[in-house]
This record gives structure tokens, C-alpha cells and sequence, in this order.
DNA sequence: GAGAGCATGTAAGAGGTTACATGATTCC
DNA sequence: GGAATCATGTAACCTCTTACATGCTCTC
């Protein structure tokens, strides 16, 4: 499971709570290829300290809440070491507007168009997102933290905007089938 | 749900059982981009028949196990129909090669590479897959169904040709990266 | 006085996977 | 004799999401 490793990962860089693993780290710098959810980060800590991965100590605080401070114990620093070695099944991507285009017969190709469009729309905008991460070329980078960084928004940037360039096809290949379509009916 | 959609969709086509489903359906035209589990076919038909949006008839058959044979009613095309315009949210796609990439320096860098390396033959062998499919290319789909899917399977072939320029990117700048670094040790 | 920030959690549910059970027939 | 095909299901589990609860402090 990933998010257990992930969360090993941030704690390997320092002891954290799951209030600043959420905030700070996973709604920042790994949100758009593992975005996590609170209420999930705290059951994978309880799980990761069953586990003996982590350890946590309580920070009492008398303005604020207390904290739950996690730290990596050595058995944590092998497993996360083993699991990056591992060679891991691609996940399965599933997207419900490819279920949509291939059921599209049942509707009609103007709708589809529109559903095309709106979901590109989407995609720009993440596009948009992606390209305003600041982050050095890989050729320039001086730490290895930020080369790993940038190659993983690459994959992002490089995907979207294959994604982009398919909408724009699908879009002209329907639109050209129709009047296509269109043209046939009027002539008969 | 995607899932019920999609058997939505099939059933329109024909009525069938939750074997056919699976075996001549979501194994194969759908399952580069909406593989199902049998076992979530069967639950997932029941939800339909609950719902109303499909309706069974138990055909008894004597040299075989009895089949239960699924229609759509006129109430699930209409769902369907409705479902199909809907715009619906890109999902988020979650890798855990870039979890691994991203905590990399946790591990060494020729591990990383070998990651990389066998995570894209992987890839690599689903494109082949991907390429061997026998449809007509958009522009001489006589039918709007082959069209549909060509599409599909058009975004397929993109994603992954983009996946696997970021492989060989990746590996390269990590390996350039790690010269650099031994060129500087060596220097000192 | 309202809302944001800090901080941790419970409960319930949706969607998907894995393992297992049954039992006849047909093909090698 | 063993495997594949046909056909439907149950039980248990994992991951993730949504809604809700608590309570103090600081800022507008």
C-alpha cells in the first residue's frame, strides 16, 4: 500500500504529526499523484505504529490541542528501503468519460461533443496547475530531492497533455462523422 | 457508478447474463479501461434489478447450470441516457512508481533505474497489446460504434507512447545525474 | 460574532479484489 | 483421469471518501 510508504517516506525526512503530513506535505508536494485524505493518513498511522513502523510520543500543548508527534523506527527505514525496490504492478486507470465514448451511441454525437469539451476544459485546467509549479529542468537540478520532484511532474505535464491532444482528435473525428452522416441522409 | 453504466450500456445492446458479461464483454472491448471483477458483475446486476434500471429471467437449461438473463428497462435507458450527458469529474490517478520515484532518495539510484526499467516494459508490452487491436483508424470508421471505440483505444495508445518517452527521459536524467555526482566525489 | 487555524478522531458506506464453493459436461 | 467451459454466488477484506464531532485561540 502505497500511502503507508508514502507517509514512511515524509516521516524519513522528519518526525511529523498527521495534521502537518496532510497540510503541508500531502496537499503540496505529492497532491497530484497521491492526493490522501485526512481521516485516512491517521488510521495509516495507527497502522504503521502496529506495525512497529513509526513510533508516536505526545506533545502537550496548553494553547492548542495536543500533538501526536510520528517518528520512523528503524524497522520503518527498511521496510520503506525494501519497498522501494520493489517492482509494483501499473496500476489500472479507469475513466468513466472512456465508458461514456464507447456507450456514446445511445446518446447522440452533439452531447458527446459537449461532455468532450467540458472534460477538456478540466484537464487544461490541471494543466494550467501543473505548469506553474515552480521546479528547476532536470538538467539543473543540484539535489536529487528536486530532480525526483520534477521527473514526477513531468510525467504529469507529458500525460495531460497527451490527454489535450486526444481531445482535440476525438473532438474533429466525431465532428467530421456527423457531417459525414449528415450529408449521406441529405442526399438520399 | 461507472460500473452500472456500463452494464447499462452492454444490456442495451442485448440481454445477457452476468457470464457473457464478463467473458465476451468487459474482457474484452472495455478492458484496457474498465476491466470488472465477476464477482462485482453479479453484485452490480442485482443493484441494477433493485433499482429498477434492469429486470431478470431465469432460463432453465438441462445439460448446463441455469442462466439468469438480464434485460434493461425502460427506466435504466433513461438513466443511462441521462448519465451519458453528464460531465463528469476527471479521477485522479495515482501511481505508486511516482511515490517510489518522489522517495528515491531514500534508496540509490541504480535501484530507482532498475524500478524504472522493469516498470516500463511493463508498459511497454500493454502498448504492444494496445497496437495489436484490429480497428479501422477514425477517419474510415463506417460505423459510429467502431468510431467510439478506436477513440478509446486511441487514447490508450497515447497515454501509454507518452508514459514511455517519460520512462526514457527519466532514466536518462537520473543516470546523467548520478555521472555528475560520481565526476564531483572523484574531484575532491 | 463569524470564520479560519490548530488538532484528532468516529461512523458509515462505496467500490473493488481475493479466496472459496458448487456441479454438470465436454475435450484431450 | 484432469482440465476447460458453463454459470452463479458468499464471505472477508482493503482502500478511499463523506459526514460529523470536539474545542480552544486568534483575527477581521
Amino acid at each position: 500500500m502505497s500511502l503507508s510508504h508514502a507517509i514512511l517516506g515524509f516521516l524519513s525526512k522528519q518526525p511529523q504529526t498527521g495534521y502537518t503530513l496532510k497540510n503541508e506535505h500531502f496537499d503540496k508536494s505529492v497532491a497530484y499523484f497521491w492526493p490522501a485524505d485526512q481521516t485516512q493518513i491517521y488510521k495509516t498511522l495507527d497502522k504503521l505504529v502496529e506495525q512497529g513502523f513509526a513510533t508516536s510520543k505526545i506533545e502537550y500543548q496548553s494553547d492548542r490541542p495536543n500533538r501526536k508527534v510520528y517518528s520512523i523506527t528503524k524497522q520503518g527505514k527498511v521496510e520503506l528501503e525494501r519497498w522501494l525496490g520493489e517492482a509494483i504492478e501499473p496500476p489500472m486507470y479507469r475513466d468513466p468519460l472512456l465508458v461514456q465514448l464507447f456507450f456514446s451511441e445511445f446518446s447522440d454525437s452533439e452531447t458527446m461533443i459537449n461532455v468532450l469539451k467540458s472534460s477538456r476544459a478540466k484537464h487544461e485546467a490541471v494543466l494550467q496547475a501543473l505548469k506553474a509549479v515552480d521546479l528547476p529542468v532536470a538538467a539543473k537540478c543540484t539535489d536529487y530531492e528536486d530532480l525526483a520532484a520534477r521527473l514526477t511532474l513531468e510525467l504529469g505535464l507529458k500525460s495531460k497533455q497527451a490527454y489535450i491532444e486526444w481531445f482535440d482528435e476525438a473532438i474533429t473525428a466525431i465532428s467530421a462523422f456527423d457531417k459525414k452522416r449528415k450529408r449521406a441522409a441529405k442526399a438520399r
